[in-house]
DNA sequence: TAAATTAACTTGTATATACAAGTAAAAAAT
DNA sequence: ATTTTTTACTTGTATATACAAGTTAATTTA
């Protein structure tokens, strides 16, 4: 018994072994600036360089810069104004709830603290989950994490989160206390958000969700069903999220 | 007495006045091919013309075309896939609520009646209002108007809209029953949606939004503030949306 | 001094071109 | 017949260029 090999030009193969992981140059420039804004180096209401300055800067042309610059009005971390410039906008990070980033960075990281209910652990799928799912997904099973966000020491969201494991190694060993699941997923995966749909309900509390997000039986809660498509293949993300919107309202900008 | 006319040179004049409502290129294909999925021309799932191929149907050059799609695709009309062309997404208007369009195209236009409440009037605006107001739109006053929409003959959103008396003549006079505020402001007055920002809340439903919603006071209420930006400088549109959310959910596509 | 014009920026629109990379079906080889 | 390769499509990335149009500040003109 032998095995056959593909016949292949190896140098060709390497080669795109080498590029498979290569980002484009629009999509590098879109991530210093996104990283810039995130940091604060730019900050609200701030001008970005121009256009023309960036593609110095960057060694670009300008249809390139543009290409990274209209990615970043798209998810609104800047606003373009014509004979003006790019204006960094007011709440890039309060995107969240509502959009591509996690809840963590839906109320900017500052007193945020993450408790865990359920540490992260592979369970078969509900038999029936709130989405359709994929005969791939149901084989792989199922993490499951159940999460309480704290907010100035007030409980305000609690997340159940379900992903498929899917070329995940070792992913129920992190650790997810006062860290995004988004961040993780993107620095040791290189799993990003592009997009996604969701469900939104107003709720009476029940019994548990009152019980951790301290309020009364049947008061108001804001019920959240989401469901996240990557840019791995038939990777997704879901995740229930109960909110106390008693004193916050959740944000969003669209 | 006499008036002092400025220096100017009027076939110039002229030529910017023409070109003035000149819509570009890219806008125009964008604007069929939105219209054609909204009239179910193009299905979900369908493919589009390939690039090239609306790029001959059009003349325009393929980047005129891409912009085009990566507009339709930014706002969820398309999906794009590298090798196999840009797909019509499975529920396009139902970004609605949480997006661009208006709540009628948010349920999809088929069994949704307008009923209105208080029919447009001119007010001056309230004095504690849920968002900022610039000094030209306090100044100029607020049209306001009440509407209460239902879904198969329940009432599902109750609508209080805001929207600054701006360049937009004889607006109280026109007819909003089954029809989107949103369309009449982009057939009438040229005035588009850019984008915008909201607020969501869970709130017990007080004697009012009972009453119209017809449901049990205190029970839970999905509650939206939104303040939407136009492609008019100066003009935001402000709507306060009350959802009864027992039977529907609130869907959106990010 | 005050108004108007000009100049020097900014982003917006558009063309023309080239090659890379993903997909799917036809063609060729086994 | 089955597998592999090729081919012909698709969208993705990138460059180079040009002019239009909005904004702001400096300059000129009255």
């Amino acid at each position: 018994m032998y095995i056959q090999v593909k016949n292949v030009n190896f140098t060709e193969e390497l080669k795109i072994m080498l590029n498979k992981n290569r980002i484009p140059q629009y999509k590098k420039l879109y991530q210093i600036l996104r990283k810039h804004v995130d940091e604060g180096i730019y900050r609200q209401g701030d001008l970005l360089p121009s256009e023309n300055e960036l593609c110095q800067l960057y060694g670009m042309t300008r249809p390139t810069v543009r290409q990274a610059l209209s990615a970043l009005a798209n998810e609104g971390y800047i606003r373009k104004h014509q004979g003006k410039g790019s204006i960094v906008t007011n709440m890039p990070r309060d995107i969240g709830i509502l959009s591509v980033s996690g809840t963590t960075s839906a109320v900017g990281d500052r007193n945020l603290r993450t408790k865990i209910i359920v540490k992260p652990v592979l369970i078969p799928w509900p038999q029936e989950f709130m989405f359709p799912l994929s005969d791939i997904e149901r084989e792989s099973g199922c993490i499951y994490m159940e999460r309480l966000r704290l907010l100035d020491d007030e409980p305000i969201f609690y997340d159940i989160s379900y992903i498929a494991n899917i070329n995940l190694p070792r992913i129920t060993a992190r650790k997810f206390e006062n860290r995004s699941l988004f961040k993780i997923l993107r620095d040791h995966y290189q799993v990003e958000i592009k997009g996604g749909e969701q469900r939104i309900k107003a709720i009476p509390a029940s019994a548990k969700i009152s019980r951790y997000l301290k309020l009364k039986r049947g008061s108001p809660v804001l019920h959240l069903e989401r469901k996240m498509e990557t840019n791995v293949n038939g990777l997704y993300l879901y995740s229930s999220i109960y909110c106390n919107t008693h004193k916050y309202s959740i944000f969003g900008r669209f």
